[in-house]
DNA sequence: ATTGAGTTGGGACAATTGTCCTTTTATACG
DNA sequence: CGTATAAAAGGACAATTGTCCCAACTCAAT
């Protein structure tokens, strides 16, 4: 549920080292937005501490959480290759910090550093690997299927998120969610 | 609704003039299965011509379809990063013409094509990219807007697809689309 | 203390969607 | 041809989920 990539965080560190200049630290306190969606950036952010909601807001204003960052998560590079507005939104849930790096910079160490570009090409793989069952998943089982699989792979969820961003993640109602909960004893 | 990617089957086309043994090429016909699901293989593949989909099956045996892949789309490529099993299977639509390549072959060209390794990071992109807000949206929205959506994306989608692949999309029921389709005259 | 905003919990009802089953139509094939 | 098989259509009913409420509680700021 808390996606991470410790491999990444751990290879950033090493480069900080070695460009200092490349990166800087930023950080935000809880339901702090660091990224707005529909707006032009011209740097991404590597999570380094704390948790964050990645999510789209429809028209009507409901969210609907794609991903929930944990450390070493990245977010803003899709941005660096397609050109595009940024197409959702990333808030800080618990306090966060960032590593901030331009999209030059992260161009240049994609084309320099052949480890760095691995990288980047497994988290890749790895966000694909991750949304294609989740979209699988929440079509084909019940909301009750899906709440039970969430207390399996995370049984303190409610520790972390509020009840609004389970049901957002769900893509359920609130309503729903208390009920299913209810119904679960 | 049907993805594809010109400029890097374009640029596969120049590859496989410098490289011809790296790849080889074979038809599927209609209904045929390219890749099956929990199975370990050692080459991935790229449409070259006809339309494929790609989708899970859950333990009652009911098809989550992922992507309809067209020209230039790939699959079977996120194995070369991660080392799994197939997570889903790819089955001809129409008649499917492919390229084969070994993942040693596409690493190789990896490490060594500069433009080609961008090329498979833009493909990486455009599977998130795409992926991302198909989910939002199936969870936000009505089947009937859903189905509206796909009628303005693609308005004779009929002629293509089945109305079981259709529903197997959209993640509902056949029943349900037929009624949401009698409903909209 | 008091207000107000945000979070949680749930009743009552409506709308949506699924399940099960039957029928019809189209298509393939010996 | 005829027959089997798959695709399409829909009736009847049940289950799920959403909508629209209202109430209780927490917590921060006044």
């Amino acid at each position: 549920m808390i996606r991470t990539n410790i491999d990444f965080l751990t290879y950033l560190k090493k480069l900080q080292l070695l460009h200092p200049h490349y990166f800087s630290i930023e950080n935000y306190t809880s339901k702090e937005v660091i990224l707005k969606d529909h707006k032009r950036y011209h740097s991404l952010y590597i999570i380094h501490k704390g948790i964050a909601k990645c999510y789209f807001t429809d028209e009507n204003g409901k969210e609907s959480i794609q991903e929930f960052f944990g450390e070493g998560m990245q977010f803003g590079e899709l941005e660096v290759f397609n050109n595009q507005l940024s197409y959702c939104s990333t808030e800080a849930i618990t306090d966060v910090e960032v590593f901030k790096i331009s999209h030059q910079h992260y161009l240049e160490l994609l084309e320099n550093d052949t480890a760095f570009n691995r990288l980047v090409i497994q988290s890749m793989v790895a966000k694909i690997s991750y949304k294609a069952p989740r979209l699988s998943f929440q079509q084909s089982y019940s909301i009750e299927q899906n709440i039970l699989k969430l207390k399996e792979l995370y049984p303190n969820y409610e520790t972390v998120f509020s009840k609004k961003d389970i049901a957002d993640y769900l893509g359920i109602t609130l309503r729903s969610l208390n009920r299913v909960l209810n119904s679960l004893q």
